[in-house]
DNA sequence: ATAGGGTTAG
C-alpha cells in the first residue's frame, strides 16, 4: 500500500508541524490523509499519536481528544502522557468541565494516572469552583500514594484555597515533606485572595525562617492583601525587600506596589513608583488612575487617562474605564459623567455587566436616582451587583418604599442578595420601621453566614434600634466577636434616639475602656443622645473633652447638637450667646434647632429674631414657617398667624402632609391625615370614634391649638382625630392581636394632640404603643411617654 | 498586578 510506504514521510511532517505548531499546515496534513486512506488510517496509531500531540501543542484540545480516541483502546492505555497533555491543554483555559471528564475516562480505562495528571485536572476543578469532584480526585490520589508529592500537594493546597476551603488546605500544606517557594506562594496567594492580610504575612516570615526565599511572586501574591487591609508599614518594607532583592523594576511587581500606596492614601509613593517604571502596561496605568481616584485627586486620574489615550495610544479596558467612571461618580459631576457613558458606548463596553454596573453606581451616586432606575431598567442582564446598587442608591436618595420593591422583584427574579446586597436592605428596614423583613433578612444573613462581618452586624445594630427593638440591637452587639468604630457609634445612636441618655453613655465609656478611639460621628451621636434626655452637664462635658482630648475639631452638626441640647433644655439665652461664639457662621440649621426651642418655651421675641435670621440666610424651609406659625397660634396672635400663613403660600411653601406607617403581617400600610382610602377605613373610624369617646371620659381634651385651618371648633376635632398616626394605630389596634405592642413611624415630628391621646389610648388598651418621628422614639405606656416630653 | 455593590450622624 502507498500509504504504508508514505507513513514515515507524513510522520516527519507532522513532527515539524508539531515543533514549529502550525495548526494550519498540520491540518491540511490530517485532511490529506483522510481523502488518501479513505477515511480508515485510524489502524495508523502513529499518525493518530502525532496528529494529537499536534493538537495538544496548538491548544486545540478538542481536536486532539477526537482523533485520540481513534487510537484503540489497548493502544491508549500505553499513552499517558497523551492523557495528561490533553486534560492540561482543557485546564488551561477551558472547557474545564472537559478536564474533569478527561480524566475520569482515564481512570474507567484503566490507565492509572500520574503526578503529572493531578495538578491539571485539580486546577480544572478549582476554575469551576466544583469542590465535589475536586475532594472525589483527593481521595483517588490518597490511594495511589501520591499524598506526598510536593507538585501534587501544591496543587492541591491551591484547589482548596481557590474553593475557600482553607482548613483542608493548611492540612495538606501542614503535612507535606518538603516544601518550595511555589508551594508557600500556593498558601500566600490563598490567604491574600480571603483577604487574610495577617496570615498572608506571618507565612512569608515563616518561610524566611525555613531557609526559603520570596520570589517576586510571593511579593505580587502578598501585595493586594496588604493594600486591602490599608497597611502601608507592610507595603513599606515589601517596597523596602524588592528593592533589595531588585523585583522593583518589574512592570507586575511595580504595579502592585503603586497600588498598595494608592490604596493606603500615599498618592506621592504612588506617582513615584509610577514614574520609575521603564515598562508600563495597561494595568499599570490603570492602577495609577485607581490610586488617583481614591486619594481624591481624580482630576489628575482624568488627565492620566486622557495622557494614556493620546499619548501612548492604548485603548482602554473595560476595568480602566470602570475606574474612570468610579473618578467621575466621586466627583459628583453628571455632565462628565454623562460624557463618560457615551464613551463607554463607542467602546461597545455597554454590555460589560461590570461597567454597566460601575455606571449606574455612578448615575446614583451623583443622585440622578431617575437615571439610575432607566438604566437599570435597560440592563439586559443583572447580576447581585447591579440589584446591591440600585436598592442602596433608592435608600440613600430617600426612597426606601421603591427599594423594598426591587429587593423584592430581585427575589422573583431568581438573583440571589449577596452580603453587599443585605448592607443596602437593612437601612431600608431602618428607614421603614419594617421589623419583620428585618427579622427576615437577619435569619438570611444568619444562614449565608454573613452575620460574621462586622459591617453587617453593625447594619443589624441600626435596624434593630430603628424598628424599636434596641433589646436586639444590644443582643447583637454582645455577640459581636470584634467591633469597629461604627459598631460603637451605631449603638450609642440607638440609645440616644430611644431617649436612654444615661445607657448611651455608659456605652460610649465602655468603649474608652477597651480603647476604642471615638471619632466625630460618636460625637454626634453622644452629644444628641445627651439632647434627647436633656442631660445637659454632660453634654457640655462631652463637648469640651471632644476638642481638648480626643482632638476633634467641631463641626456645624456638632455645634448643631450643642444649640439642641440647650436649646431643649430651656437654655435660650445660653443657647443664643453659643452660636455667638462659634467660630463659623451659624448656618439656618443652627438657627432652626434654636427656633424649635423658642416654639417649645413659648419665646415669642426670640422667635421672630430667629426668624428674621433664618430669612436672611436665604431659601426657607418649611419648617421653618410651621413653628413660628405654631407658636403665634399657641400665643393666640391670630394677626401674626395668618400673616405668616400667608407669606408662606405666597412663597409657595406647603407643609408635606403628615404620613404614617406601620407594618403588619410584613406589609407596610401608610396612612396621610384625613386619609380614607385604606380598605378597613370604615372600620378605622368606627374605632377612633369609640377610642374618642372613652378618652373623653378619662378627661381628654382636644387641642385644636395643633389645626392649622381656619375652620369650626367641631370641625376642628374631626380633623385631630383623623391625624395620621391616630389612623395607624386604630389600624395597629383593630388589625393585630391584643397582646401585640403598636410600631407607628412619622415622616414628620408627631404631633402635640397626638402625643397626649396617645396616652390616653395605652391606659385604654392597655396596649403599649410606640411612635418614632424624625428624631427619636416615644414609647407609650401607662399613660406615659418614655420621652418624658423632651422632644 | 488593575476592577463593579456597603454599615453609623445630620
Amino acid at each position: 500500500m502507498r500509504l504504508v510506504s508514505n507513513i514515515n514521510n507524513y510522520v516527519q511532517l507532522l513532527e515539524a508541524c508539531i515543533a514549529s505548531k502550525s495548526l494550519k499546515q498540520g491540518k491540511t496534513i490530517h485532511q490529506h490523509l483522510l481523502k488518501l486512506s479513505n477515511n480508515d488510517f485510524s489502524t495508523q496509531s502513529l499518525l493518530l499519536d502525532k496528529l494529537t500531540r499536534l493538537y495538544i501543542s496548538c491548544n486545540k484540545p478538542q481536536l486532539a481528544e477526537r482523533v485520540f480516541n481513534r487510537i484503540p483502546i489497548s493502544e491508549r492505555r500505553n499513552k499517558t502522557i497523551l492523557w495528561n497533555q490533553t486534560i492540561r491543554a482543557y485546564a488551561w483555559d477551558g472547557p474545564f468541565e472537559k478536564a474533569i471528564d478527561l480524566y475520569y475516562g482515564m481512570v474507567d480505562s484503566g490507565v492509572v494516572p500520574t503526578k503529572f495528571t493531578y495538578p491539571f485536572v485539580l486546577k480544572a476543578c478549582s476554575a469551576l469552583q466544583d469542590v465535589e469532584n475536586g475532594v472525589k480526585i483527593h481521595g483517588h490520589l490518597k490511594r495511589l500514594d501520591l499524598g506526598c508529592d510536593i507538585y501534587v500537594c501544591t496543587a492541591l493546597v491551591d484547589f482548596y484555597m481557590k474553593c475557600g476551603y482553607l482548613v483542608e488546605a493548611m492540612e495538606v500544606f501542614d503535612r507535606m515533606l518538603e516544601r518550595d517557594v511555589v508551594a508557600w506562594n500556593a498558601m500566600i496567594s490563598g490567604f491574600s485572595l480571603h483577604g487574610f492580610c495577617w496570615n498572608a504575612t506571618r507565612l512569608v516570615s515563616e518561610m524566611q525562617q525555613m531557609g526559603v526565599n520570596p520570589n517576586s511572586s510571593t511579593v505580587v501574591a502578598i501585595l493586594p492583601a496588604i493594600g486591602e487591609a490599608g497597611r502601608w508599614r507592610d507595603g513599606k518594607a515589601i517596597h523596602g525587600f524588592c528593592l533589595r532583592r531588585g523585583f522593583d523594576g518589574e512592570e507586575v511587581v511595580g504595579t502592585g506596589l503603586l497600588d498598595v500606596y494608592g490604596k493606603c492614601g500615599w498618592l506621592v509613593y504612588a506617582r513615584r513608583i509610577f514614574g520609575a517604571l521603564k515598562f508600563k502596561n495597561e494595568i499599570t496605568w490603570t492602577a495609577m488612575i485607581g490610586a488617583c481616584v481614591t486619594c481624591d485627586a481624580t482630576g489628575e486620574g482624568l488627565d492620566l487617562f486622557r495622557k494614556m489615550r493620546v499619548e501612548v495610544g492604548v485603548s482602554p479596558s473595560p476595568v480602566m474605564l470602570a475606574t474612570v467612571i468610579r473618578g467621575c461618580a466621586k466627583l459628583n459631576d453628571l455632565n462628565i459623567g454623562r460624557q463618560i457613558y457615551c464613551y463607554t458606548i463607542k467602546l461597545g463596553y455597554l454590555s460589560d455587566l461590570m461597567v454597566s454596573n460601575t455606571l449606574l453606581s455612578m448615575y446614583a451616586k451623583c443622585g440622578s436616582i431617575n437615571d439610575a432606575m432607566r438604566f437599570f431598567e435597560e440592563m439586559r442582564v443583572k447580576d447581585s451587583v447591579s440589584y446591591s446598587a440600585i436598592i442602596s442608591g433608592s435608600v440613600q436618595n430617600g426612597n426606601a418604599e421603591d427599594a423594598l420593591q426591587i429587593f423584592l422583584k430581585m427575589q422573583l427574579s431568581g438573583v440571589e442578595p449577596e452580603l453587599a446586597t443585605m448592607m443596602g436592605f437593612f437601612p431600608i428596614c431602618s428607614r421603614l420601621a419594617a421589623l419583620q423583613h428585618g427579622i427576615c433578612g437577619h435569619g438570611y444573613s444568619i444562614v449565608r453566614g454573613f452575620t460574621g462581618d462586622v459591617s453587617i452586624c453593625n447594619a443589624l445594630i441600626d435596624m434593630y434600634a430603628k424598628c424599636g427593638k434596641i433589646d436586639m440591637s444590644r443582643l447583637v452587639f454582645d455577640k459581636m466577636c470584634e467591633r469597629d468604630v461604627v459598631s460603637w457609634n451605631a449603638m450609642i445612636v440607638g440609645y440616644g434616639i430611644h431617649g436612654l441618655g444615661r445607657e448611651a453613655i455608659s456605652v460610649f465609656h465602655e468603649m474608652l475602656n477597651v480603647g476604642k478611639k471615638p471619632d466625630d460621628i460618636t460625637f454626634i451621636a453622644l452629644l444628641s443622645a445627651c439632647s434627647h434626655s436633656g442631660l445637659v452637664n454632660e453634654g457640655k462635658h462631652w463637648f469640651l473633652s471632644m476638642t481638648q482630648e480626643y482632638n476633634i475639631v467641631p463641626r456645624m452638626d456638632h455645634y448643631f447638637c450643642m444649640v439642641d441640647l440647650l436649646g431643649r433644655a430651656g437654655l435660650l439665652d445660653e443657647a443664643r450667646h453659643f452660636i455667638s461664639g462659634m467660630p463659623y457662621e451659624p448656618d439656618a440649621h443652627i438657627w432652626t434647632a434654636l427656633l424649635a426651642a423658642c416654639r417649645i418655651y413659648k419665646n415669642i421675641e426670640l422667635a421672630e429674631e430667629v426668624s428674621n435670621r433664618i430669612q436672611s440666610l436665604g431659601p426657607e424651609s418649611t419648617g421653618n414657617f410651621v413653628l413660628l406659625f405654631n407658636l403665634y397660634t399657641t400665643a393666640q396672635r391670630w394677626d401674626d398667624a395668618a400673616h405668616i400663613r400667608i407669606k408662606q403660600k405666597d412663597l409657595g411653601f406647603k407643609k408635606s402632609p403628615g404620613c404614617s406607617w406601620l407594618e403588619v403581617n410584613g406589609i407596610v400600610h401608610a396612612f396621610v391625615g384625613g386619609d380614607g382610602s385604606h380598605p378597613q377605613s370604615a372600620k378605622i373610624n368606627k374605632k377612633l370614634e369609640e377610642l374618642l369617646a372613652e378618652m373623653k371620659i378619662l378627661g381628654y381634651k382636644p387641642e385644636s391649638n395643633f389645626v392649622y385651618q381656619d375652620v369650626e371648633e367641631e370641625e376642628k376635632e374631626k380633623i385631630l382625630l383623623h391625624h395620621s398616626e391616630k389612623l395607624a394605630v386604630a389600624f395597629g389596634i383593630i388589625s393585630l392581636k391584643p397582646n401585640k405592642p403598636i410600631l407607628v413611624t412619622k415622616n414628620l415630628r408627631v404631633c402635640g394632640d397626638c402625643h397626649t391621646a396617645l396616652k390616653y389610648i395605652t391606659i385604654i388598651t392597655k396596649r403599649e404603643i410606640t411612635v418614632r418621628d424624625t428624631s427619636r422614639f416615644h414609647h407609650f405606656r401607662n399613660g406615659i411617654c418614655s420621652c418624658g416630653e423632651f422632644w
